[in-house]
DNA sequence: GTTTTTTTGACACTGAGTGCCAGATGCCGC
DNA sequence: GCGGCATCTGGCACTCAGTGTCAAAAAAAC
């Protein structure tokens, strides 16, 4: 599928004329079911959306904010040993193609805006507020580093670093 | 130029021809100067970046990791009056354009990047690693945040939010 | 089996971005 | 001044992503 083509050759030289006969479809039809030719390697993440969304419901009023964050997202990227190759040759193309990087943005803000929402609940406030922007922000932000990071080196497990950058947001980078 | 005609009919209806025409060169010269058509509207950032660096450079060994990096960045955010009215308008654009959201990844890079170098040399470690880029991600992350909700409401300063949302992050927004 | 609705493919079009080349423009020593 | 040089510019052609339109095909409903 896309994702073979994109690592194969490279995500710009293919062209959506080659995905769509891939799939045994038309140029057309591909754009009826993705937006763009980016979208295909979205797809994961947004599902990954939705089930934050639920987790976040779950965590009992007496967990603090920052503890309840690290729980829902850790436990949300536990990957079944089998789907992991294909999920870093996923987060290795979104962190190294200039224009996958660019069609983020969307996916990025909704992933951002459930963690907000939930911050929002806890704080008491509006989820535009500036501090449970903040907080939604800074979680994918730390996130983000914790996949590129376990993309660099294959020596542990993706939510070992996860855990780290989490608590060390928790903790307000510090004492330093 | 370019700022006002985004503004004032749109980015996507807004040819690259126009553009050029309003400058008074050829669409092929346009290019010649800019990567794309968004890349107008990033100068501005770029400079900020390597004032950011500069600015780094002379933080005092005594002030702790996030105060140093909450003084730069507030340090740097100070607009002269009559250059607000346009970084307004900038920011707006970014903030609500999806296809300028989508050409600000090598921007954001780079001036995560800055904030990662300095983090690095206080903690001793590569600027590749973790703590590092979890650091220069997550401050960006909170000033996007403070960038917009200063946009969305005309109320105060934007060193002000700045610095609320660089404290909230150095306190690892808590005790909630 | 016929009508209705959905899905698909073909075609044409816009506009971003790039490679290529020829002409214009500026700058040097002489 | 003038020829030679490098750089800048504009025009042209091309690729490819993404979109609108419409007619044919396929499914679903009756």
């Amino acid at each position: 599928m896309a994702l073979r083509l994109f690592s194969d050759q490279g995500f710009d030289v293919t062209t959506v004329e080659q995905i769509a006969a891939e799939a045994g479809v038309s140029r057309r039809t591909f754009f009826r079911y993705y937006d763009s030719k980016a979208s295909v390697l979205w797809h994961e993440f947004d599902v990954e959306v939705a089930a934050l969304s639920e987790a976040f419901a779950l965590v009992p009023a007496d967990v603090a904010l920052m503890d309840g964050i690290r729980s829902v997202v850790v436990g949300v990227n536990h990957y079944r040993a089998e789907d992991v190759a294909e999920l870093r040759a996923r987060i290795n193309l979104i962190g190294s193609v200039p224009a996958l990087q660019a069609s983020a943005a969307p996916h990025y803000d909704a992933w951002e805006r459930t963690v907000s929402t939930f911050a929002a609940r806890r704080l008491g406030q509006s989820p535009n507020s500036l501090l449970p922007l903040a907080v939604g922000r800074a979680t994918l932000a730390v996130c983000r580093a914790a996949f590129e990071h376990w993309v660099a080196r294959a020596d542990a497990d993706l939510t070992a670093y996860l855990d780290e950058a989490l608590r060390a947001l928790g903790a307000g980078f510090g004492p330093v």
